[in-house]
DNA sequence: ACTAATGTTGTAGG
DNA sequence: GCCTACAACATTAG
């Protein structure tokens, strides 16, 4: 469910019932598969049960910030005013973040309910397949991992130097967090068909023209999917509970076999990375690399 | 019964 | 170090 569009949502709808709050409490939920002895009784905790629920217990969230595919809360403690720790949550292929209005949970897969200090307001993590991971670190969340840079900040300058230092597969490096932070195999395909680019071509083979398209198809990507509630294709709702209505616009993705609404060939589906990968077989060539004798006969001029 | 699914990480190998 | 491929994690839906 997660990339960086359906968590900007995710981020929007939860932040206006959790700012201010103060988090009075959290009730952690094991299934038949976690282990009732060990130091994290739940597989979706990555912090020992003990130093989570300390953490978290009456602390007030300052603030909710979406990094990369993640969501972190800032959290202070009223004793300690100038130490901030940060909650982080990794919804992982299935997870959900929801606000709700009681502390009973409604499926079998809610593994964490945080009570807040408004009456009436839960906070309720779901996941279905348990890939999703909640966490808690003293220091600043961009030392604990070396992510890329934001697709939505980057410049086209350094996107288009990143991308043509790389001999991988462009879509291999669009889905790797430490080359850009919040792309996934949703947009990754969406963008590269709406930049023209083949999923396989390889970085380095990427003109400076391609790469300024696919940084603009990018970004264009993902402001129009935040726009339209994310994606939800299978799973996902915001912390309200709404769906997306983004998928309406896929063009390639799970569209196999479908006419491409732009030039009528027949999407196809490639294995890539170990991802299912769509694109338009006219649409994104792949650059012809240019052999020696191309080279030589190519003709000389027209471009000044 | 088989396959694929919004993600990440670790391992093995070229 | 850079690259690829694959398995693993756990569950559901077609």
């Amino acid at each position: 469910m997660p990339e960086l569009p359906e968590v900007e949502n995710i981020v929007r709808s939860v932040r206006p019932c959790v700012i201010g709050r103060k988090i009075t409490g959290v009730e952690l939920l094991p299934n038949e598969r976690d282990s009732s002895n060990g130091q994290t009784p739940l597989l979706v905790l990555s912090t020992p049960a003990r130093t989570f629920r300390r953490g978290v217990c009456s602390a007030t969230v300052e603030d909710v910030r979406r990094y990369g595919k993640n969501i972190v809360f800032h959290l202070r403690k009223e004793n300690k005013e100038n130490i901030t720790t940060y909650l982080i949550i990794h919804l992982g292929m299935t997870g959900r973040l929801t606000c709700e209005t009681t502390p009973e949970f409604q499926t079998k897969h809610t593994h964490v309910v945080f009570s807040l200090d408004e009456p009436g307001r839960w906070l309720h993590y779901t996941d279905v397949r348990q890939f999703g991971r909640l966490s808690l670190f003293d220091c600043q969340p961009a030392q604990i991992k070396q992510l890329g840079p934001d697709p939505l900040e980057i410049s086209v300058n350094e996107f288009g130097d990143r991308l043509r230092s790389r001999r991988a597969m462009v879509k291999s490096l669009l889905l790797d967090q430490r080359f850009l932070r919040g792309l996934g195999n949703i947009y990754a395909d969406e963008s590269l068909f709406r930049a023209g680019v083949h999923p396989a071509a390889l970085g380095a083979h990427v003109t400076r023209r391609r790469a300024l398209r696919l940084h603009q198809a990018i970004q264009e990507t993902l402001a129009q999917a935040i726009e339209f509630g994310g994606s939800s294709i299978s799973n996902y709702v915001d912390g309200l509970g709404r769906a997306g209505r983004f998928q309406q616009l896929h063009q390639v993705y799970r569209r196999t076999g479908e006419p491409c609404f732009r030039c009528g060939a027949l999407i196809q589906r490639m294995l890539l990375a170990s991802r299912g990968t769509h694109f338009c077989p006219r649409c994104q060539r792949l650059p012809r690399r240019r052999s020696a004798a191309n080279a030589a006969s190519r003709k000389p001029g027209r471009s000044r």
